[in-house]
DNA sequence: GCCGTTTTCGGCCCGACTGTTTTCAGTCG
């Protein structure tokens, strides 16, 4: 699909026109086009093709001629006449923080500087700090923006920000005055990656608090300290760093302010353009008509002014969520009864399936599944038929013995580069349920194979087949996902009653948000997996349910929220 | 460049912090 190049077409001729100085109103279009387009699940050759193009938000008659332009023609005029009049890596200058797009046009036109190494130049020979508006501060701050740039390697995955975000809001809730604590921004929206951590408070003594947030043990560096601001950075590990920003308010505004601060950036621009329809005003510190405050306590009070129902932060993405017209009852952690994706010792898992159990049942679950990895995946130790014949018989006296859970036969069955199961079906009948994956020969496109939609799809049509797992296979910020026409894939699910995995491993979490939503609108059913290959990562199912509450997915959607008897039946249905 | 319970033209979200500005511009979220 052409998509992922059209958004950074549109992406880089927003960037370039920054650096321009062109009209910011204008600039934003193009964002929002890239948004609209990256958000896309289907493939904007056919959306232009059935003249639909003008009907995404965001795309009017001029963006629709470009698309249509480099549809045709693989190039958009606007983009080339602003790649003649600048270097091509000078939107990269953007990413440096401290740097924006006034003194990138600055120092390309005063010094010359074309990227990165460039820059570093100029900072070197102390040319940078002579240019006007610029000091030794602001060089600083820049070279130390480089430093972060090139240590961070892009977004922090959810699952790696979440327990550093929860370890700093603790420190801050012990701190004195401090009553209330949220973790705000992308992480409290559940995002796949964060690009920092935001953590809002309340205090009446807002420079106090910030003064000791930046003097906590394992700060790394300060780069704002004011009366209501504070970010810092701390260290991840492999040179890379992440950041964390603390705002403080008063108790009063703690809604208005949690509203504000969880964002998204998108979300608050649609919500604060309603107020303006309205003559209102909404910022961090309530929502204000004229200069008469109407809502600010609670986040739900402010929606219910604008005649909305509480939105649920997962969705608060610009995606037609303030059409809503109730709150959506989203699963929860409390609504999974059980885990159908697990390893043990007997292929690539540290655990046995009995410590599984055990564990599963500690968290309340009433049912698991024992999904070790079929014969092909050699480097998982995956079983040979006979071996598996053998685990099956030790998964039943598990099962025999195991007390308050039912311990399910499972496998997970590698889906051939031919499209066969791993497995023949005298086996895969023989398991109460199976989850089918792609784990080889992922790439697309290589002769004499079959494409990665077309081998899942001969997986859904497989009788013993319940789920597929980890659909596309990607690995966030490791490796792209495969060329899956989910469209296509969610068609055949429902037909053939199979389910869609959620794999709820944070550098997965796949399917993603976007997915979950196209599945459900289809009419096909999910399950949340963590694919745990230890004890401990069985509590990675929270990123799970937080990617399919961005899906929007409620417990009726999510089959391992369903009671064991239901779940059987709907394994049974697919058998026929 | 988009878009319409204010509109087909004229708007388009809002505030904090920093540095170098002597009253505010640039950057960020």
């Amino acid at each position: 699909m052409v998509n992922a190049e059209l958004v950074r077409a549109f992406e880089r001729i927003a960037d370039l026109m920054e650096i321009d100085g062109a009209d910011t109103f204008r600039i934003n279009s193009y964002r929002r086009a890239a948004r609209t387009i990256k958000d896309l699940s289907e493939d904007i050759a056919v959306v232009a093709a059935e003249e639909r193009l003008t009907d995404l938000p965001g795309i009017g008659k001029g963006t629709a001629d470009r698309i249509r332009q480099f549809l045709e023609t693989g190039r958009i005029d606007a983009l080339g006449e602003l790649e003649a009049k600048f270097p091509p890596g000078l939107p990269r200058l953007l990413e440096i923080p401290g740097l924006g797009p006034k003194k990138v046009a600055l120092t390309y036109s005063k010094l010359g500087v074309k990227d990165v190494a460039d820059l570093k130049k100029v900072i070197e020979s102390g040319e940078l700090a002579l240019l006007p508006g610029l000091g030794e501060a602001s060089v600083k701050k820049i070279a130390d923006g480089i430093r972060f740039l090139e240590s961070s390697g892009g977004r922090t995955p959810l699952g790696r920000a979440l327990p550093i975000a929860e370890a700093f809001a603790e420190r801050v809730r012990k701190l004195l005055g401090v009553k209330q604590v949220e973790l705000a921004g992308s992480l409290r929206r559940g995002a796949e990656t964060i690009g920092d951590i935001d953590i809002l408070c309340d205090s009446d003594d807002g420079e106090a608090v910030i003064r000791q947030f930046v003097g906590f043990e394992g700060v790394k560096r300060v780069l704002v300290s004011g009366s209501t601001k504070g970010s810092i950075t701390v260290d991840l590990g492999k040179e890379r760093e992440v950041q964390i920003d603390l705002r403080v308010v008063e108790s009063e505004s703690f809604g208005a302010a949690l509203q504000y601060f969880t964002g998204s950036k998108e979300h608050n621009v649609r919500l604060r353009e309603r107020a303006a329809a309205k003559k209102w005003r909404l910022n961090e510190y309530g929502l204000f008509d004229g200069e008469k405050c109407i809502a600010v306590k609670r986040e739900a009070d402010i929606y219910r002014k604008f005649g909305l129902p509480f939105i649920p932060p997962e969705l608060r993405e610009d995606r037609g969520e303030l059409n809503l017209k109730k709150t959506p009852e989203l699963v929860t952690l409390d609504d999974i009864r059980g885990d159908l994706h697990m390893h043990t010792l007997a292929s690539d898992g540290k655990c046995s399936i009995e410590e599984m159990a055990a564990a599963a049942g500690k968290l309340g679950y009433d049912y698991i599944a024992i999904c070790d990895h079929s014969k092909s995946s050699v480097i998982a130790n995956g079983l040979s038929v006979e071996r598996m014949k053998k685990h099956i018989r030790a998964i039943r006296a598990a099962a025999e013995n195991a007390t308050g859970i039912a311990v399910l036969v499972g496998c997970e069955c590698d889906i051939l580069p031919d499209g066969s199961m791993d497995y023949p079906d005298e086996i895969l009948s023989e398991c109460d349920w199976v989850v089918a994956s792609i784990h080889s020969a992922m790439g697309s496109g290589v002769s004499d194979k079959l494409s990665p939609t077309e081998r899942t799809i001969a997986a859904m049509e497989n009788r013993y087949v319940s789920a597929i797992g980890h659909p596309t296979g990607r690995l966030i910020n490791k490796r792209a996902p495969m060329e899956l026409d989910m469209a296509a894939v969610v068609k055949v699910a429902v037909r053939t009653h199979t389910i869609l995995e959620v794999n709820a491993n944070w550098m997965r979490l796949d399917l993603k948000d976007l997915h979950v939503r196209l599945a459900l609108e289809a009419g096909a059913s999910v399950v949340i997996n963590t694919d745990a290959h230890h004890t401990d990562q069985l509590l990675q199912m929270r990123y799970g349910i937080t990617t399919a509450r961005r899906g929007g997915a409620t417990r009726k959607d999510v089959v391992n929220c369903w009671t064991l008897s239901s779940l059987r039946k709907q394994i049974a249905k697919k058998r026929g």
